[in-house]
DNA sequence: CGCCTTTGACCCGCGC
DNA sequence: GCGCGGGTCAAAGGCG
């Protein structure tokens, strides 16, 4: 493994990692979760949350009981606690084909034995953390964001549980492990900087959620927290993929400029000037999600 | 009190 | 076969 200390490893070593299809979208909210459940990027990779998904919602998901009723895929609050200092966002995209060995219906990889054994434990129950015995571990779809931003977590709408650290070679940063909190689902994404580019961050997603917890209704209502998220999330967009990541034909690179609408961060002048060579298309994506009447959070 | 982060150890896959 | 690096676990501690 030497070829790393680009962005990620495995985006450069994996052949399984294929160009993600699509453009970038005018926000990222669109970006992220598309205008048309069949064009966003996250139903690219399977992140369509599915209406009748049954793995339940997490203590985190907080659907708002009016709405309850409807069709969920269309009416989902997000919860956003953590303030975030996004000041732009690249996104790499990139689209994976779950490489499975062994059972390809297998849909709980790692999920293995969460009571699995560890350390400090009687090595008795060292089968249990090999992870299902003659399982290869099985890659889910995953697909990468490169963003710019000083917050090596960025808030997506979801909730994560840390569940480790490492040191990655070659480079300064370490890496995080997170995992969704809802138990049900096995989605986990890592966390780590460039060390290219220090400003830069690169999440890793793996797996989908089978649970709704992000995504604003199309129709125009909005809780508080989808307004808090969407400001938080509301970025302008500059095209222009590039970034220094020579990855040809594997990956898709978006790159977007994330000014927080509520004003809350400071940055968001000096990053516009950051990216002043991109032409700036400002108006904020609130105007896009958030309904003119809920602006005001 | 519950949830989350930290952290060190362990396991696994892979290259040499 | 060995060593390295990545990934995961879970105990312990911290925080709201």
């Amino acid at each position: 493994m030497d070829g790393k200390e680009k962005v990620d490893p495995e985006l450069t070593t994996e052949s399984s990692w294929r160009v993600g299809g699509r453009g970038v979208s005018d926000n990222v909210n669109e970006f992220f979760f598309g205008s048309d459940r069949e064009s966003s990027i996250l139903s690219e990779f399977g992140w369509n949350i599915p209406a009748d998904s049954s793995c339940g919602f997490g203590d985190s998901d907080r659907i708002d009981s009016n709405l309850a009723g409807e069709s969920i895929s269309d009416y989902v609050s997000v919860s956003v606690s953590a303030p975030q200092r996004t000041t732009e966002l690249m996104a790499v995209v990139e689209k994976v084909e779950a490489s499975v060995s062994s059972s390809s219906s297998e849909d709980q990889p790692e999920k293995s034995t969460a009571s699995g054994g560890s350390s400090a434990k009687p090595p008795a129950e060292t089968a249990s953390k090999a992870r299902k015995k003659g399982q290869k571990r099985i890659r889910q779809p995953r697909f990468a964001f490169v963003t710019k931003s000083e917050v090596d977590h960025l808030e997506d709408g979801y909730r994560w549980r840390k569940y480790g650290q490492k040191a990655v070679k070659n480079s300064p940063f370490p890496r995080s492990y997170y995992r969704c909190t809802n138990s049900k689902c096995t989605v986990k994404k890592r966390v780590e900087r460039s060390s290219e580019d220090p400003s830069v961050v690169i999440t890793t997603y793996e797996g989908q959620h089978c649970h709704h917890s992000i995504g604003f209704p199309r129709g125009g209502i909005i809780s508080h927290d989808q307004a808090a998220f969407a400001s938080r999330l509301t970025p302008s967009i500059h095209y222009s993929a590039g970034l220094q990541y020579p990855q040809e034909n594997s990956l898709h690179i978006a790159q977007s400029q994330h000014v927080p609408a509520a004003g809350k961060i400071r940055e968001s002048h000096t990053v516009q000037e950051t990216i002043s060579s991109h032409p700036p298309v400002d108006q904020g994506l609130l105007g896009d999600i958030v309904p003119s009447g809920v602006r005001n959070v």
